[in-house]
DNA sequence: CTATATCTATACCGAGCGCTACAGTAATGG
DNA sequence: CCATTACTGTAGCGCTCGGTATAGATATAG
């Protein structure tokens, strides 16, 4: 909590006992296992050691805590894809690293299969619509900073001429998504893996038969 | 309802007023567009336009209607799966059709986006996993069918020699369930079919340059 | 110290969940 | 015609849902 000239301001009363980032980080492992709706707020605050009173005050309503659940999960994956795209020397070099990463990630024990942007917004009812659509416009962009890793290739000169690079992410993120889906079915880090392989095999090759 | 010997059997009191099919196309279309615990009794009564008692004598439970509208839906798509797979000369023409096919289903306006055989146990509280369970058998069984389909090619030679026809299984059955997730986000059908293009270039090629 | 602010825990709110008891009705077999 | 059967709609069961009012405790500011 800070004033507008940024000298933080001590809060008056007695402080909170728990550790809110903890305790979020619980939230997070909850809500990727079961989804949104899925995840009762009983579930909550029994992973998360706290009362649903203090759970209220520290983070608004079930879906705001999921929303920063959300953004949290988001800024850890993001570092670690932005790394790879920056350190990549090519575009498929940098896809090719991300879907092993991914493969790696999706089917790690020491934490929930699957991916929670991909999954937990899956089954709803129609009371939840907002989640949905703040889940979609977090996938589109995921999407759209795959293209632009694409499209510096690109420009690079890695790609055919008239490579529509558009199809090409949006081919990477269905594997992606699809191999989320096999996480949750219990597919081994190998599979995934070999899965990923299989994928790059598709990246489009110059055509010098010419 | 039929006896032993295979005769019909009249039931006895007053028969019943709906048709038990229809309302179970009704049921599918619900539990389609929401999944299995997101789809509540009153959504399904009202959709179905019978009243609970019905509903329950007709089908039992909500998880026996469920289970009952996924074997129909699946007995529709094998339907049209395992013509492709017949009609198809080779394994590679099989999976190029099923994909093309999945691409227009998928985004088809008709009915609701996706898959309910990938999409509808997604988010589920730990009172579900029996249901999980059932499905994710029935997704076992899509892919086993689709690397028979695979291996009946590479018996014919249609495959380079030491091909890992599981995996490429599992490859397309990835993408396919990355088409599922790229419609639920209001993918194109035009796409879609660019993905499944994308995807059929990571066909094995064999190794002409000796 | 007092006043204030925010924590804590318990207990509970109205609403909706999956499901069923009940009463009334209507179509059958004998 | 009557007994049987299974339908129909209503009304409500026990339970859990997301969320909150309340009361007591505790750390701050002045």
């Amino acid at each position: 909590m800070k004033r507008a000239n940024g000298k933080p301001v001590k809060p008056r009363g007695r402080p909170r006992e728990f550790d809110r980032e903890a305790a979020l980080e619980r939230a997070i492992d909850v809500f990727w296992r079961h989804g949104y709706e899925a995840t009762s707020m009983s579930d909550l605050t029994a992973a998360m050691g706290i009362n649903p009173p203090s759970l209220y005050a520290a983070f608004g309503d079930k879906e705001k805590l999921f929303l920063e659940a959300v953004e949290r999960y988001q800024q850890q994956r993001r570092r670690s894809v932005t790394k790879v795209f920056d350190e990549a020397p090519t575009a498929k070099e940098a896809v090719h690293r991300v879907l092993q990463d991914a493969a790696r990630e999706l089917s790690c024990s020491s934490h929930p299969r699957g991916c929670l942007l991909v999954m937990s917004d899956t089954n709803c009812s129609d009371a939840s619509a907002h989640v949905q659509s703040d889940l979609a416009q977090r996938r589109a962009a995921m999407k759209a900073s795959l293209k632009a890793r694409i499209d510096r290739g690109a420009a690079a000169g890695e790609l055919p001429r008239g490579t529509d690079t558009a199809a090409l992410a949006e081919f990477y993120s269905t594997v992606f998504q699809g191999m989320v889906m096999q996480a949750r079915d219990g597919a081994t880090p190998k599979r995934l893996l070999a899965t990923a392989e299989a994928a790059m095999r598709a990246w489009p090759r110059s055509v010098k038969r010419s």
